[in-house]
RNA sequence: GCAGGAAUGGCGAAAUGGCAAACGCACUCGACUUAGAAUCGAGAAACUGAGAGUUCGAAUCUCUCUUCCUGUACCA
């Protein structure tokens, strides 16, 4: 009998779909386990061999864990709202849902032929209206809630109410925008409707608020912070501008500490926990008030500025302001004015690119304005500079020549004086950054103190004269949440006096509109703009045209009809919760996830994904969990206990030679005589000795129809290449035919194989040979060329010695993550035992649940051959027992100053001493010292000698 | 600049203080075959990026340097 794979796959994966083998249960006596992949976009282009590397891992251990007895949550499903769709859209003019289902097949086909033991009843698509009713309905949440500085925690807004109605906003500390007024209890109950709605925005945990936003043009829609990388638009690399726009935010910024502190309760890498906390930016100082010195007609005025530095208060020789600052065109002198204004508009123009690009460029403008020290009393000249930002801190600093190398590099470039504060430190050259080593002078209260106490005494005198305090500051950003696209889930939000207004849950989900076209508006409104039929009815709480709206009118001429939002949400809200919906499977129309379910799964025990979602959706999903914890409609506090990044899988790019100017190319080894074009070449036809099928070459393309190959040995020999895997470069390997040639399987243990889950490793399809032939010699072990070579024999010591180690070492190795070591140890497992000849059933049986993870097809079929039972997939995890390695003698290795020169089989219980007296009577141990007297003997009893001298 | 990670045969890698290179690809030779593929058997190769230290013993621990990768960047 042949291992016919094709037919074996199929019929298992067939069965496991008809008996729903891996469907989990919410109501188990055994614990649960829940392990989940980040769900892919389904993207028009298909898998490719990089693809399912995490899936393959996270099965493997998802199987695992059901031989060893747990209640396995192995979900999937589709992150299908996104951008590629609805630029596809937009060329096509194909409605999105249409291509988004075609993808999502290709993608359900190719997972389901690489055996994958998905609970596929659970799935969820973020671009279904049954699931992003939910959505919306997390975002009413978030609007109807405020952060507490308090208690650390979210609160419903109705309790804040309720509080400004009785005592007004003096006593409550949240967190909410800077600007936010102080008023009384009756102040408030005398604000009109839309002001207290106003203020109101000022607290919600989603508000809506004109901001600086990311505004890219082509793609013509605002970007998070996350997805700008480098100055342009991570997706197309478009550039990127500062733009003021309305938009709906999300204060991720109150949970900014929980964020951070959270991390330390969590099994992540410090690499990806390093990302996160440089991507919040906690920064402890003080902030500083410093009083702008007036002339007889202005008001007065204060700078904020934030310091980590309160230490070098008396070093400051003069301030800086982000040309953006408010304060900037009141306080500038009208000397200084026209150089001031024509500054702002010169830094205005340039991009964000641009100014990251050309850090090193000083440039900035005296406004002519002083402000006073606050203990000296000096007057310090007001700059401003673009090498402030406006976006950090309060975009204003002061500036510490001696201390901060760009305040130091500012002072010499425009002349201002740079006092030294430091004891015996030369500033002559450059400043003095370090914390270290630090004497204070020339600073009056501050003189002989090091850093820290000097940073104490510094924000204690502050305090005193009411000029500042300690202060923590946070680089982390609140995250825009309003996209000005079409394919996203639609606000559940209509307008009425401009004030936005949530529809109630009942009348969820709010379905996408139908649009005749993708783009904005002529007016550069979003694409639902275009939507007729777009309008909220409150008094029958439904969708309805437009023209049943007349928004210019007065209220009440609305006839109760408001228009709806226009904006759609980001990618990352519906990824911010999916996690929580797979857990409910029967009641997803009346929750998002039952108590119960909730209850019983809590958490993600391992999250398997690419460290590419550090700042986006790893971030916003804790984000999100925390808030829904402190509203009580979840009881875990983060998503994901456990978190591996999976490498990613390399093409090897084949390169050929083409003769400039010529049709003719030349093999690798002979292009050093010839001026040559690398031109790369499709890598399916390049075999495992990089040897070129010229007659595939030439089909595969009409440049290389007739031309000329100059050949080494009958070959052409191509270039490689490792680079992303990519249609550009003709390197993308394709699972589907991996499978049909070797089958899933062999791609399973072949994609382990590689290299440590973590690391980055160049796919070469040459190298499935080896795994493709482990599989065809496991077969041969327990199936003849008749009949089956299993049997009742009793195991041999040696078949016992192969089993209990490889039980051992896959164990450890499953636990640690490190499966390309388990294949090489199936490999000497299946090598041994052939030599062996074994065919114990004792020993072949626990033999196949140990591979079963792997390739659990012909586990399966070789399962069922043996036992004549259904599914191996529950079976129990073999026990290793240590009695069948323990081994009578030891093979000790003999060094001489600590290089090996030969082996002595000694008994393994033998003395220390009698080793000692065995090696130095050995006869090549007498000829290695050649007379000499050692001058120690080292013995490690089961391990090695070492002789020195 | 800052933070994190990596460096071992021709290639992917293993060994986490004790016989460096297990396992696989590629390579060489042989068997089977009309031939190829497949299969089986045999074999060669390479001293752990550089330097120092700790140790009886270092790929593994410590320090210095080099190169590469990832993230981040005028963050006050």
């Amino acid at each position: 009998m042949r291992y016919d794979f094709n037919q074996i796959e199929k019929k298992w994966q067939d069965y496991w779909a008809k008996n729903e083998t891996f469907k989990a249960s919410n109501t188990s006596d055994k614990p649960k386990y829940y392990v989940l992949d980040m769900f892919p976009y389904p993207s028009g282009a298909g898998l490719h061999v990089g693809h399912p590397l995490g899936y393959i891992a996270s099965d493997i251990y998802a199987r695992y864990k059901r031989h060893k007895g747990f209640n396995v949550l192995h979900p999937q499903g589709y992150d299908s709202f996104g951008l590629p769709a609805e630029q596809y859209a937009i060329q096509t003019g194909q409605h999105p849902a249409v291509t988004t289902e075609a993808n999502i097949k290709t993608y359900r086909r190719q997972l389901d032929q690489i055996g994958f033991s998905f609970d596929w009843s659970r799935e969820v698509r973020t671009s279904s209206p049954e699931y992003y009713k939910w959505t919306q309905w997390i975002f009413i949440q978030l609007f109807e809630s405020w952060y507490c500085k308090v208690h650390n925690q979210a609160f419903p807004i109705s309790e804040l109410v309720k509080v400004f109605e009785n005592e007004g906003n003096e006593i409550i500390d949240a967190a909410c925008d800077d600007n936010v007024e102080v008023f009384t209890a009756s102040d408030w109950n005398s604000f009109s409707s839309v002001q207290q709605q106003e203020i109101l925005l000022q607290y919600r945990l989603t508000y809506l608020a004109e901001t600086e936003v990311n505004w890219c043009p082509e793609l013509g829609t605002v970007l998070a912070n996350d997805e700008i990388v480098n100055g342009v638009s991570e997706r197309g690399g478009y550039p990127v501008v500062r733009k003021k726009m309305t938009q709906w935010s999300m204060r991720i910024s109150a949970y900014a500490e929980r964020l951070l502190q959270g991390l330390d309760t969590i099994d992540w890498t410090d690499a990806l926990k390093d990302i996160q906390k440089n991507w919040i930016g906690k920064s402890v100082g003080a902030s500083v008030t410093f009083n702008v010195i007036q002339s007889e007609s202005e008001e007065s005025h204060k700078i904020d500025v934030f310091t980590t530095r309160p230490d070098t208060i008396y070093g400051v020789s003069f301030m800086t302001l982000a040309p953006e600052h408010e304060l900037v065109s009141q306080i500038t002198t009208e000397a200084q004015k026209a150089e001031v204004e024509a500054y702002i508009e010169k830094t205005a123009k340039r991009s964000e690119r641009d100014r990251m690009a050309d850090v090193k460029t000083i440039s900035g403008v005296f406004t002519g304005a002083y402000a006073e020290h606050p203990f000296s009393k000096a007057p310090i000249p007001i700059w401003i500079g673009d090498y402030v930002l406006a976006s950090y801190g309060t975009g204003a600093v002061m500036a510490v020549p001696c201390g901060d190398q760009r305040d130091y590099d500012f002072a010499k470039h425009f002349n201002i004086d740079i006092p030294n504060i430091f004891e015996a430190v030369d500033i002559s050259e450059e400043a003095f950054a370090s914390k270290d080593n630090v004497t204070i002078a020339n600073s009056d209260f501050l003189n002989g103190m090091n850093y820290k106490k000097a940073t104490k005494r510094a924000i204690y005198e502050l305090e005193q004269i009411g000029q500042g305090e300690g202060k923590t500051n946070y680089r982390l950003r609140d995250a825009v949440f309003s996209r000005q696209r079409y394919w996203g889930e639609p606000f559940p939000v209509y307008y009425v006096n401009g004030m936005p207004q949530m529809i109630d849950k009942a009348h969820l989900p709010i379905v996408l509109p139908e649009v005749e076209k993708y783009l904005p508006t002529e007016e550069g409104e979003p694409p639902l703009g275009r939507a007729d039929v777009w309008a909220w009815d409150t008094k029958n709480n439904k969708v309805v045209s437009n023209d049943l709206c007349h928004s210019e009118q007065s209220e009440e001429s609305h006839n109760g009809v408001y228009p709806l939002e226009l904006n759609t949400m980001p990618g990352w809200a519906g990824s911010s919760w999916y996690f929580f919906r797979y857990m409910e499977d029967a009641m997803r129309d009346e929750t998002f996830a039952s108590e119960d379910a909730l209850k019983y799964w809590e958490n993600v025990d391992l999250y398997i994904g690419g460290s590419e979602h550090a700042t986006g959706h790893l971030l916003y999903s804790r984000f999100w969990v925390k808030f829904m914890k402190d509203r009580g409609f979840i009881g875990v506090d983060e998503p994901f206990k456990k978190l591996i990044n999976q490498g990613m899988i390399l093409g090897t790019s084949a390169i050929v030679y083409r003769i400039s100017g010529t049709k003719t190319y030349v093999s690798k080894g002979l292009k050093e005589n010839h001026k040559v074009e690398e031109i790369r070449v499709d890598v399916n036809i390049v075999n495992a000795s990089d040897e070129i099928d010229v007659e595939k070459l030439k089909q595969w393309q009409p440049q290389f129809k007739d031309a000329e190959f100059i050949l080494e040995e009958g070959n052409y020999i191509v270039g490689r290449e490792v680079e992303k895997m990519s249609k550009r470069w003709f390197n993308v390997v394709n699972p589907d035919s991996i499978c049909e040639q070797y089958g899933a399987d062999s791609l399973r243990l072949y994609e382990m194989f590689l290299g440590p889950l973590e690391q980055y490793k160049p796919w070469n399809t040459a190298g499935i040979t080896g795994v493709h032939g482990f599989l065809k010699k496991l077969w041969k072990l327990y199936v003849g060329q008749e009949s089956l070579n299993v049997n009742d024999v009793e195991p041999t010591k040696d078949n016992l010695k192969t089993l209990h180690k490889t039980i051992k070492k896959v164990e450890e190795d499953i636990e640690n993550f490190s499966f390309n070591t388990s294949v090489s140890t199936f490999m000497i497992a299946v090598n041994e035992l052939t030599a062996q000849k074994c065919t114990s059933k004792k020993i072949l049986e626990p033999l196949l649940v140990l591979i079963s993870p792997y390739a659990p097809h012909i586990a399966e079929e070789l399962w069922q051959k043996i036992r004549n039972e259904s599914s191996i997939s529950t079976a129990p995890f073999p026990k290793f027992d240590p009695s069948h390695l323990i081994e009578s003698s030891k093979n000790y290795p003999i060094s001489f100053n600590g290089k090996m020169r030969f082996t002595m089989e000694l008994p393994m219980d033998m003395s220390k001493d009698d080793i000692e007296a065995a090696v130095m009577a050995h006869e090549k141990t007498i000829a290695q010292l050649d007379g000499r007297a050692p001058k120690k003997v080292i013995v490690v009893p089961g391990k090695i000698v070492n002789i020195v001298g």
